[in-house]
DNA sequence: CCCTAATAATTGATATATCAAAAATTGTTT
DNA sequence: AAACAATTTTTGATATATCAATTATTAGGG
């Protein structure tokens, strides 16, 4: 017999990590504005895979960010328009494109980086050392255990 | 001196909750689908914070869901195109529209509802009840923290 | 009571997400 | 080498997100 209760929606852990990352993406978005750098957090994102793997074909930033392939062709679009990223054919097979940041890419990367580093601090600032870990542990098993047949 | 290290992508808390609910995400369409809930994930969470507390106005469903009333207004469109939700004017207050379910939103939540209820024990499944309210509680304390000045 | 404030919902512009189908380029097999 | 299969990216259709501006209604102060 098989007695699961309805919760509280304040008490689900999805619904708390809803509202962590819709607040974590609403204040760096606003940090970044008052900061003047000029991306939106998506493209951040991709931003900052691109630069931890320059080189990288699309096919392996969307494995890094968990974004379709699709997403990322137009995301793309955006950050080469912005001037932010450069593409290239791949010459061993001219089916991939090979990302780059540009130097207008590398000075934001530069600038956004301490930023972002210090936003990650701010929502973690009363957990001790120990904690971190713990809760790092934990989001790790529940995303092995959610990836489990159904 | 601030000396934060900028981690591995994999061990930043925030890329491993993005990875846990867009899994979450991904797998309830899928059994949604299987099941032949005709409702995308997002509509499923308007339509149950409308269960919870039928005649709220979308102001009420927006902070219940932390999403913007203009999202809102749109999700709600489909839902009544769908004749899941049916909205009326407050006579009280002609701005505001209440919302409720129809009958068949009625349908679509009993039968959708265990199914959720599944799944989040699915992504629980290997934690203990003292770990699940451990992990509940330094998502709380993450919550409260990123909302403090920055 | 009238005029202005505030509030509730909507709409328009833009960015991002998915899936499915197409296009381009390999690779494999006979 | 030709044909078919697989891989990489793109594109189209649809759903959702934000913000800013607009509309409709109510509330408050002279």
């Amino acid at each position: 017999m098989n007695m699961i209760k309805d919760l509280q929606l304040t008490d689900v852990h999805f619904y708390l990590m809803d509202r962590i990352m819709k607040k974590a993406k609403s204040l760096t978005k606003e940090v970044f504005v008052r900061e003047g750098i000029e991306v939106t957090v998506d493209q951040w994102v991709i931003l900052k895979a691109v630069a931890e793997q320059e080189g990288s074909s699309q096919q392996e930033i969307s494995g890094l960010t968990f974004r379709e392939p699709a997403a990322i062709t137009r995301m793309l679009d955006h950050l080469i328009r912005l001037g932010l990223v450069t593409k290239t054919v791949d010459h061993d097979d001219r089916r991939k494109q090979l990302l780059f940041l540009s130097e207008e890419g590398k000075k934001l990367y530069d600038k956004a980086l301490p930023i972002v580093m210090d936003l990650r601090e701010h929502a973690l600032k009363r957990f001790s050392d120990a904690e971190r870990e713990s809760l790092r542990t934990h989001l790790k098993t529940m995303l092995e255990a959610i990836h489990d047949p159904f």
